[in-house]
DNA sequence: CAGTGGTCTAGACCACTGG
DNA sequence: CAGTGGTCTAGACCACTGC
């Protein structure tokens, strides 16, 4: 075998078996070869070589590219698929997953009517409140992985279901990916948020972590959501990740829970 | 190839390949075979064959039984471990996941200190209010698949963490699987509710799902927590299943997060 | 009908555990 | 060292999609 053409990350044995290309520091924590497909295939979804909705190289393709079998391959798209980055249809090939998508959209509100379906009441009524550019305080700043002072951007807004004002939203955006960003922009695009991350800014939003508390709203929260000051609401932070466990995006909402809850799945 | 001592479940073609045993109605719905094999184990996972804690047969040893090979037993453990049912330890063998494990312990709590580690803060103090038998109301027996009338058994605890009343919590349990609970054996054990549901009554949590609303507490909670009638709780309403998807169990929880929180992972 | 993902097999070898 | 799960391959065939 011959290993003149190969991507640089690995190159073959004679036997055919493949060298483990990172015996860096004590413990070089073994990494299995579809681990490293996996990778490879990463990097090419953050450099943007293949985008959100896009198709991918057959697994066949991807076979060939990287020098491996075919079952590498598929290994490697399996965990990719599971942590939803990639989507497999079958007869058809595989896909970079994109919160335009009809079936996912909103896959992060997990917000539920107490009756009857979410689709019935989408898409919600959206005001925009206000978006702005600001420096980060300390607090905002830590969780987006900024300095204190860097630039941000602060969007407000509510969202109705069935007319009535429901979620109250502030979001911080680092200001360099987001330039351009406005309120405009924001009013005139239809479908979700994330959906418009993806297109006009490359941006897009792979996993989330939120804290959930129970508490009561200022005078000011009380009257954008049109309820009484002893109306308590769940309040959820929710910072998303792009690839690399990048955070990209703080959001604290206010949901109102009279009609709706906050629907959680336990595994 | 024979076929003659193969499980009623599947036999092979003179060419090596399984013929679907469901050809029933109008559309089968093909089901591969380590989907099979799946739900073969399932079985044995529910009768008891295998218990909690305890290993399973090797894939080898599964391939033989089952008569397919080690890759397609491996299939279906692979998804009976993503679905938290098996667990596999390599070079040691596949395990029935318990909720007594020290690793997975409180699997379905999701509350967190806002500072520091919760495993600091556990193993919580657990009060005992309350467990008795009674006839189980409409909305109850609603959300456990029995008949309004049946009986149930009603558990009411404090859970402190810190020595702060953090969690109020009523259970629903059907009497019938759990005849013999009463509040002594619940306040003798030492370790997770779930785990002495294992180990006592042999039923296992194996997923759940919660619905979470911001509330206030009326004067009876807020007396157990030690907290005013302004101080928002969340409410956490859960039902947990056992294997088949049977609803075994359901929990009405309030939520001190003031030094807490619900923490959820979006992917 | 060709192309894609999905299933299944058989066999080889690797990494990890415990006696 | 034997036994377990974990990786990788090569090849065959199946189910689904769209031309």
């Amino acid at each position: 075998m011959t290993s003149d053409q190969l991507p640089a990350e690995n190159t073959k044995t004679e036997s055919g078996r493949l060298e483990n290309p990172r015996p860096i520091g004590a413990t070089p924590a073994f990494s299995p070869l579809y681990r490293q497909i996996k990778d490879l295939i990463l990097q090419s979804l953050q450099s943007g070589e293949w985008r959100p909705g896009e198709v991918i190289p057959s697994e066949m393709d991807l076979a060939v590219r990287y020098r491996v079998s075919q079952g590498t391959v598929r290994k490697a798209i399996d965990e990719l698929a599971a942590e939803n980055l990639l989507l497999r249809r079958q007869g058809k090939g595989t896909f970079v997953a994109t919160h335009a998508e009809q079936r996912v959209q909103y896959r992060f509100l997990h917000l539920r009517p107490d009756h009857g379906e979410l689709a019935a009441e989408l898409p919600a009524t959206r005001d925009i409140i206000d978006c702005k550019r600001l420096r980060a305080p300390a607090s905002i700043a830590r969780l987006l992985d900024l300095r204190s002072g860097d630039s941000v951007l602060q969007v407000s807004r509510v969202l109705s279901f069935a007319g009535r004002p429901t979620i109250l939203e502030d979001l911080w955006l680092p200001a360099t990916p987001f330039k351009g960003l406005t309120a405009e922009r924001l009013r005139e695009y239809r479908g979700p948020m994330y959906a418009l991350f993806e297109t006009e800014f490359g941006v897009r939003m792979v996993r989330a972590e939120e804290k959930i508390r129970a508490v009561l709203p200022d005078p000011e929260q009380a009257g954008l959501l049109k309820i009484d000051l002893a109306t308590p609401l769940l309040s959820v932070e929710r910072v998303a990740y792009t690839y690399n466990d990048l955070p990209m995006e703080l959001r604290r909402g206010l949901y109102l829970t009279d009609s709706h809850h906050y629907r959680n799945d336990l595994n």
